[in-house]
DNA sequence: CCGTATCCCCAGCGATACTG
DNA sequence: CAGTATCGCTGGGGATACGG
């Protein structure tokens, strides 16, 4: 394999992009951010429109880069417990700061739909 | 059309995904940060693999979210420059962060190939 | 409960040529 | 100079069924 991401990033901020892009990536991080520790059904329950396939995916490729840490319970029922490592509590501020923006642009887009009016 | 993203943004984080996501936007917007206005042909030189279509996909994208302005002069030979405007200079703390953020873990990641050694 | 395994689709992206 | 127009590709994502 040796090409988990389509192209060599071509400088920080492309490296950064491709590593907390995606669909689903920033909201899982949001969400282990937000509950501490989040089982994998958990977090199936709150992403409500992912289908387990790409939860693994997201899940696995956010481990690897270093930025959740997964945790395996040997039991019966089995139970795995995923959290932010070090380094993926270091991408709070910004979530939470891209997350205050995205909020404040749609409440502006409320708004807007008097433009068309007497 | 009526749909410019694949699908309607779950919430506000979602939302600001969207709008910065894809390959090139991130880049984009920190170039225009760095140099206040920058004309059509000096963004198509500093993204050098960009193709001109992608180039003005994505500014027209940009343009329509609000995060940049275009202005056009009426000249010959024509000349087109683009700028951030209020909204968009509003994500450059968060693109500046993520842009550091990125700088650590390739500098990580340099020193990591030692694992592999006698 | 926590995932894999398959198969498939399509939107984002790319290459190339052309124009006001 | 600053874009369009066409066509083609490909890998990210989706649906469904099954497995330890």
């Amino acid at each position: 394999m040796a090409r988990k991401y389509g192209t060599d990033p071509i400088c920080s901020l492309d490296y950064a992009f491709q590593r907390i892009g995606g669909k689903y990536k920033g909201r899982i991080l949001w969400h282990l951010h937000i509950r501490d520790v989040l089982r994998y059904g958990e977090l199936r329950k709150i992403l409500d429109d992912i289908t387990p396939k790409m939860l693994t995916q997201s899940l696995r490729e956010l481990e690897e880069d270093m930025l959740i840490h997964r945790e395996v319970y040997l039991e019966v029922p089995p139970k795995v417990e995923y959290s932010l490592t070090k380094v993926g509590k270091e991408l709070v501020p910004f979530l939470h700061h891209l997350k205050d923006w995205g909020a404040k642009q749609i409440r502006k887009e409320k708004l807007k739909p008097m433009k068309v009016q007497s």
